[in-house]
DNA sequence: ACCTGAACACCGTTCAAGT
DNA sequence: ACCTGAACACCGTTCAAGT
């Protein structure tokens, strides 16, 4: 499990195959298979070692923040580790160990006066958010770090046809700059506040 | 390139190999690579010609309700094949034939009073959630489809301790049907208005 | 120009055999 | 119980050779 873990921060986990983790571990590649039933499993053991180490803060008492708060919990969590959101997009956030997290959420949004089916959407929606955000950064920064390909997307806006395409055109030489800030706050409170039932904004 | 949209249909993106392909096509392995530099670029041409296809209907005047239908577009396009989301997310929307629909956003954003820095943020929530949405949604429906695994999400979720999860626990068997509905419209409409000005929701 | 077979350097996984 | 080598059925890609 360390030798995979070390794998993953130095080549990324594209690069984790159970050939080189047996190498890197001293062993033969069949032996992994006496400690996990396959890849998928091996992964998933990494993913819940990964949750427990969560740290588990208290959560603000007015609702509305603890649902910002547990939300930003599970963004910066997944932020640290962005491979983990390819792996684990499918299952919502499964893992007794990180669940926590969303009950907090739900709880937040039910305390704010939600009906039950409302917190779930509510929750919902923070997760396609989130996921998306984590999703679409990390693989931009996979690209900027890869020297090989020259970044197609400054190429096509820069030629974008002003005439059809006039704000892109007129964005294109300050657009590096637009996307690289972090706007995850905003997006977040924005959905949130839209999703609460009115009253509990800004409380 | 019939072929390989064929292949993707009926068996999924990820049993799409350059030899698979071949097979398809009645040709070598080799051969394809004197009419692709690569797989990516085969993934890449595929992408353009399926934005190309996306028909461009007219949109309202209203600023608000441009930015809702456009995003909305993008969304279903997407959904109509999720697979492009994996190959895709990289570069925010690349391709030159997609970006009328970005340029739609935009100018909707602009619009509304926003800045054309808010109005870059906007987009970017609204593809952050919209990539999250299908991703999930599509890895869901690829487990569900498995009879293989039988959805470790529910069997975590009905084990959920009541004393320290009581929402969730309360909520497990109502969970499959909860996340089953379709809540991109209403996140969408929360997120778009809450990054708009003020007084120009609703109009 | 277009296509090909042989080859290289990889994968995940199984299985019978060893200690 | 734990580990292993040999083997199977795959990958993407290159390259010299054919038409």
């Amino acid at each position: 499990m360390t030798a995979a873990r070390r794998l993953i921060d130095r080549d990324g986990w594209r690069k984790l195959t159970m050939r080189r983790l047996a190498t890197e571990a001293d062993a033969a590649p069949t032996t992994l298979y006496h400690h996990f039933r396959d890849k998928d499993d091996l992964l998933a053991q990494l993913l819940n070692d990964y949750a427990d180490t969560i740290p588990r803060p208290d959560l603000p008492d007015a609702p509305r923040e603890r649902v910002l708060v547990a939300a930003t919990l599970i963004h910066d969590s997944l932020a640290a580790w962005p491979w983990i959101v390819e792996v684990l997009a499918a299952d919502d956030l499964t893992g007794e160990s990180a669940l926590w997290m969303v009950e907090a959420i739900i709880a937040g949004a039910i305390d704010c006066g939600c009906t039950p089916e409302e917190a779930v959407d509510l929750y919902r929606s923070v997760w396609y958010f989130t996921v998306g955000e984590i999703l679409v950064r990390a693989n931009a920064e996979r690209r900027r770090a890869d020297p090989q390909r020259p970044n197609r997307r400054d190429a096509v806006l820069g030629e974008a046809d002003p005439a059809r395409l006039p704000h892109l055109a007129a964005l294109a030489d300050r657009w590096p700059a637009l996307v690289s800030r972090n706007t995850y706050p905003q997006g977040l409170r924005a959905l949130v506040d839209g999703l609460l039932p009115h009253g509990h904004t800004e409380e």
